[in-house]
DNA sequence: GCCTGGCACTCTTCGCATGCGAGTGCCAGC
DNA sequence: GCTGGCACTCGCATGCGAAGAGTGCCAGGC
C-alpha cells in the first residue's frame, strides 16, 4: 500500500504532466506543489512509484510520466469528477435546445462535446432495441411495392423498401397498418417479434406472403448490426495529440472510421455512471495510447445509447468526465421532451 | 504559348512528382521519360515553365514541383479521365447494391470513394429542394402534438415535431393528410410553398391555426440551410499527406468539420461533369493546399446532390476523376432503383 | 526510521562545422 | 535550337562537444 504522500506525488505528477505535456522531474514537482518535502524525498517516492508500475521514465535522465496503471489509480482514487459551472450548463442547454430533429440533436451533441473537451466526440444514436415503437407507417408506392417507416419514441426514423411477392391492395395495406400499430405501438422493440408472430394468420391467404415479407423486413431492421449508428466529430483535435504525429494519429483515425470498433468500445462500458477506459485497457490496438470516457444517456431512467470522447491518455480526466456526464444529462432531457 | 515538348515536360513533372512525392530534376526526367532530348535542354524548358508560373522550386538546388497553375494546365489539357476497369466497376456496383436504405447508401458511398481514391471522401445527401415529394405523413402523438414525416423520391426521410396551437382531431388530421398528399405528392419540393398556400382555407376556422403551423413547419424543413446534410470519411488518409504534418493536416480537418464550408465547396462546382478545384482555387484558406474533385449525382438526368474527394494538390487527377465519376454514376443508378 | 543536501553519472538536446550530393544556370560549340 | 561541360548554390546528414535536466545513492541530521 502506498503512503498518503506518495499518492499525492502521483496526483501531482499526473496533473503536471497533463498540463505541460512534458515529463516531470522531482525539482519541478516540489516547486509547483506544496508537498512540504525536498526533491530528494520526492525522488525516493518516485522510485517507489516506478517500482509499483504507476510511473515510468521515457529514458534515463528524463522526468517521469504516468503509466496507464498510474492514470487508473488517479481516476479511481485520487480525482473526482469536476462538475460543470452554471454558465457552462446553461450554454449546453441552450445549444441543444435549438435542435430541430434527432439528427440535429446528435450532430449538435457531437459538436458540443468536441468543443467542451477539445477532443474527439462520439455519439451513438438511440438504440432501436432499447426504444419503444411510436408508430409504424406503410406506404404503397406501387402495386407490389411498399415503404416501411419505423418511428421510435426517441425520434429516430428508419425506412425500408419492401418488394412484395404479390400486389397488395390499399385496403389490405390499411388493415395491416392498423393491426400492426395496435399491436406494437408503445411497446419495446425487443418485444416486437413475438407480438407480430401470428399476424399473417389474420389475413386472406393471397395476402399472407406479402404480410410475411413486410414483417420480416421489419424484424430485419431490428437486428443489432444494422441498427446501430453513430456520429463522430472533433477529429481536428487529434492534431493536438503529441508532436510525434503520424504514427500516433493514424491508427486512431483508422479506428474511428471503423464503426464496429467504436460501437464495441462504447458497448463495453456497462456501469451506470461515467466509464473510463485507459490506454491498453482498450482492446483495439490503434487505441492503445488513447483513453475513452463514455456514459449512457436516455430519456428516462434507462440508457438508450452511449456517448463519449476519445482522447490521449494524457487528458484532463476530471474535466472530461464532468463534461461528458453533463452533456449526457441534457441530451436525455431533450430527448424526453421531443 | 508553350511548345509541345514543354507541355510534355510539364506532364512528366506532374506524373513523377505525384508518384514520388519528391521534387523532380532534369536528369531524372530524361531517364524516366523518353523525351528524346538531353537534361540540359529540359533544364531550359523548365526555366521557361518556371517563368510562366507552372512549376517552382522549393529552394535553389532542388528539383521542381508543379504549382497550382501547373496542375490546372495538366488537368485541363494534358490528362484525360482514367476510366475504371471492368472489375473495379463490378466491385463498385456490388458494394453499393447491398445497401438497405439511404443512410446506408451514403455511408457505403463514402467508404467506397475513400478506399478507391485513398483520400477523404465527401458525399452530400440528396437535396430536398431538387427532389420530389413521395409522401407526407402526419401522426398524432398527443391531442395537440403532431409528428410530420417527409419522404422524398430519393429515399430521404425528414421528420419534425409540431406543437399545435389547439387540439386537432384525428379526422381533421386524416383530412389534412389526404389533402396535403393529393396536392404535393410527386411534385417538386420547390413547388410545395405555392401548392399549399391556400390550404388552411379549406378547414374550419378552429383548425386553421394548427394547419398553418403544420404547413409552416413543413416549409421550414425545406429552407436551404437546414436541409443540407453530408457525410465524410477516409480522414485517416490525411495522414499520408506530407511529412510536415501538424500544420498541413490541422486546417484540413477543421475545414472538413465545418459542414458549411464543405457544402459551399461542393455547391460551387456547377459544371455537368467532374469539377476539379486546385489549391488556392478553393476559397477556404485551410484547403489551400488541397484539391477538391467533385461531381453531381442523381437518379435521373438531373443532379440531386454532389459527391467528391478532398486530397493533396499532389494527387493522381486522372485516376481520382475516374473514380469519382464512376461512383457517382452507380450511386445514381441505385437511387433510381429504390 | 525518515528526511535532506550533496555529488557523480547518464542521456538527451542543441549548436556548429564539415563534407557530400543533387540540381541548377550559363556558356561555348555543334 | 540542342548539347556537354563546368562552376556554383544549397540543403542534408554526420560528427563532436558543451549544456542542461534529472536521476540514484550516500552520509549525516532530526
Amino acid at each position: 500500500m502506498l503512503s498518503e504522500r506518495r499518492l499525492q506525488v502521483l496526483r501531482a505528477i499526473v496533473q503536471d504532466y497533463v498540463g505541460t505535456e512534458e515529463p516531470v522531474g522531482s525539482k519541478a514537482l516540489t516547486e509547483r506543489h506544496n508537498l512540504g518535502v525536498s526533491p530528494a524525498t520526492v525522488r525516493n517516492d518516485m522510485a517507489a512509484l516506478e517500482d509499483e508500475g504507476y510511473i515510468a521514465q521515457p529514458h534515463t535522465s528524463a522526468g517521469r510520466i504516468p503509466t496507464d496503471k498510474g492514470y487508473r489509480l488517479f481516476v479511481d482514487k485520487l480525482a473526482g469528477v469536476k462538475p460543470m459551472t452554471a454558465p457552462e450548463r446553461r450554454a449546453i442547454q441552450n445549444f441543444l435546445e435549438g435542435a430541430v430533429d434527432l439528427d440535429d440533436v446528435v450532430a449538435r451533441t457531437v459538436r458540443l462535446l468536441a468543443q467542451l473537451t477539445r477532443q474527439v466526440a462520439v455519439v451513438q444514436y438511440p438504440s432501436l432495441t432499447r426504444s419503444t415503437v411510436r408508430h409504424v407507417e406503410l406506404l404503397s408506392l406501387a402495386p407490389a411495392r411498399v415503404m416501411l417507416v419505423l418511428i421510435t419514441d426517441t425520434g429516430r426514423v428508419e425506412q425500408r423498401m419492401v418488394d412484395c411477392p404479390a400486389p397488395f391492395g390499399e385496403s389490405s395495406l390499411a388493415d395491416l397498418r392498423a393491426r400492426l400499430n395496435s399491436r406494437v405501438a408503445g411497446r419495446r422493440f425487443t418485444d416486437v417479434p413475438t407480438l407480430v408472430e401470428d399476424l399473417p394468420e389474420a389475413f386472406e391467404h393471397e395476402d399472407r406472403g406479402t404480410v410475411s415479407t413486410v414483417l420480416s423486413t421489419l424484424l430485419e431492421t431490428l437486428v443489432e448490426e444494422n441498427e446501430e449508428r453513430l456520429m463522430i466529430g472533433g477529429t481536428a483535435n487529434l492534431t493536438r495529440f503529441g508532436h510525434d504525429f503520424p504514427f500516433t494519429i493514424r491508427p486512431v483515425l483508422e479506428a474511428l472510421e471503423e464503426q464496429v470498433v467504436l460501437l464495441k468500445l462504447l458497448g463495453e462500458a456497462k456501469e451506470p455512471g461515467v466509464t473510463v477506459r485507459i490506454g491498453h485497457e482498450n482492446a483495439h490496438e490503434g487505441l492503445n495510447s488513447t483513453s475513452v470516457v463514455s456514459v449512457g444517456y436516455g430519456s428516462g431512467g434507462e440508457a438508450v445509447a452511449k456517448l463519449g470522447v476519445v482522447g490521449p491518455t494524457r487528458m484532463d480526466y476530471p474535466g472530461t468526465m464532468g463534461a461528458v456526464r453533463a452533456v449526457a444529462r441534457y441530451v436525455g432531457q431533450i430527448l424526453a421532451e421531443s
